[in-house]
DNA sequence: CGCTTTTGACCAGCGC
DNA sequence: GCGCTGGTCAAAAGCG
């Protein structure tokens, strides 16, 4: 998780919500009776009544998720099918030599942003492949401005742009850009927008490496710039080896709520609202309508693992 | 003036 | 061998 790393790093801790999509024991939902708990405060007739009709609301939304899940459920197993009947196949010499260049191994002199020219000079020994770790290749989903044609994921980094191209199977074109703190921090992003005519609000960015540093702006940035991020969803879904997550990072505007650099010392009275059972449950109603109703979700998800392929 | 972004050119790999 | 494509470089332009 991109997000929650920088986050740690910085030692700063937002309030994210880690969903992970594949795993085998259903997504935690807070149960609807908390919400029956927590109107059982209010009054015995008022709650009762209350309590009947939140529980029937939580229930459906309730139903509502476990469907949701279930539809990523199956189509993560498809993609899983997909991709070992895939790899099942043997290999030719060239689909081979395919896969490694569109997943080459990775080295710090090879990701850093150096040339082809330069690879082609100093070529790496393949017996060194051993030694070599084997990059970490993740991709992020990111809903963004329409209107916004800036091309970046904003995630705390500092990214500088070295290229762009428009490539043959999207439209759109294709951003790249690396750690700000190259050559020392291996780290390359590509990010393209996905399907723009219908989907120009998805950006889909491919991380290649892992950071070597603490994220340099996330600290400084995260509290004052959050409000600054126009249009940006705080929903975001990443491909990893561990499998599909979800995040949902709160503290960007447009969340449930924008932790303000003037709010940091209330930072436990902001815990305690995020732990109460009124905030679970409009988080989870939240959660509920948009996954159930928002095609561009299931899209996006869909996008991205087909990318991961 | 220094840093960032843009964009045309170049290079390597692959398919035919 | 040639053309296509993706990835990167580097000079020029833009910006604060």
């Amino acid at each position: 998780m991109l997000l929650m790393d920088s986050a740690r790093h910085a030692g700063f801790s937002p309030v994210c919500l880690d969903l992970s999509v594949g795993l085998p024991s259903p997504t935690p939902s807070p149960p609807p009776r908390r919400d029956t708990e927590m109107e059982a405060d209010a009054g015995p007739d008022r709650s009762r009544v209350a309590a009947s009709v939140t529980d029937e609301k939580g229930r459906t939304l309730e139903a509502q998720l476990t469907q949701a899940s279930e539809e990523i459920r199956r189509l993560t197993e498809t993609i899983a099918h997909l991709k070992a009947s895939q790899t099942a196949r043997p290999a030719s010499p060239e689909a081979g030599k395919k896969r490694e260049r569109e997943s080459p191994e990775p080295s710090d002199s090879c990701c850093d942003g150096t040339s082809n020219r330069k690879r082609a000079e100093s070529p790496l020994p393949l017996s060194d492949g051993a030694s070599c770790k084997r990059i970490k290749v993740s991709k992020v989903c990111t809903r963004i401005d329409p209107a916004d044609t800036t091309l970046t994921v904003k995630d705390g980094y500092q990214w500088r742009k070295y290229g762009q191209k428009v490539t043959r199977d999207n439209p759109s074109p294709r951003a790249y850009f690396r750690c700000a703190f190259a050559p020392s921090c291996p780290v390359k992003k590509k990010e393209q927008v996905q399907r723009s005519a219908e989907d120009s609000s998805v950006l889909v960015a491919t991380y290649e490496g892992e950071h070597n540093h603490a994220s340099p702006t996330r600290a400084a940035e995260l509290p004052t710039s959050c409000g600054t991020r126009s249009g940006s969803v705080p929903c975001s879904i990443s491909i990893n080896s561990s499998g599909p997550t979800i995040t949902l990072d709160l503290t960007k505007n447009g969340g449930v709520r924008v932790l303000e650099a003037a709010e940091e010392p209330d930072l436990k009275k902001l815990c305690r609202e995020i732990a109460s059972p009124e905030f679970r449950t409009a988080l989870v109603e939240q959660m509920a309508s948009a996954l159930t109703s928002d095609t561009d979700f299931t899209g996006a998800l869909a996008a991205a693992i087909l990318q991961q392929l």
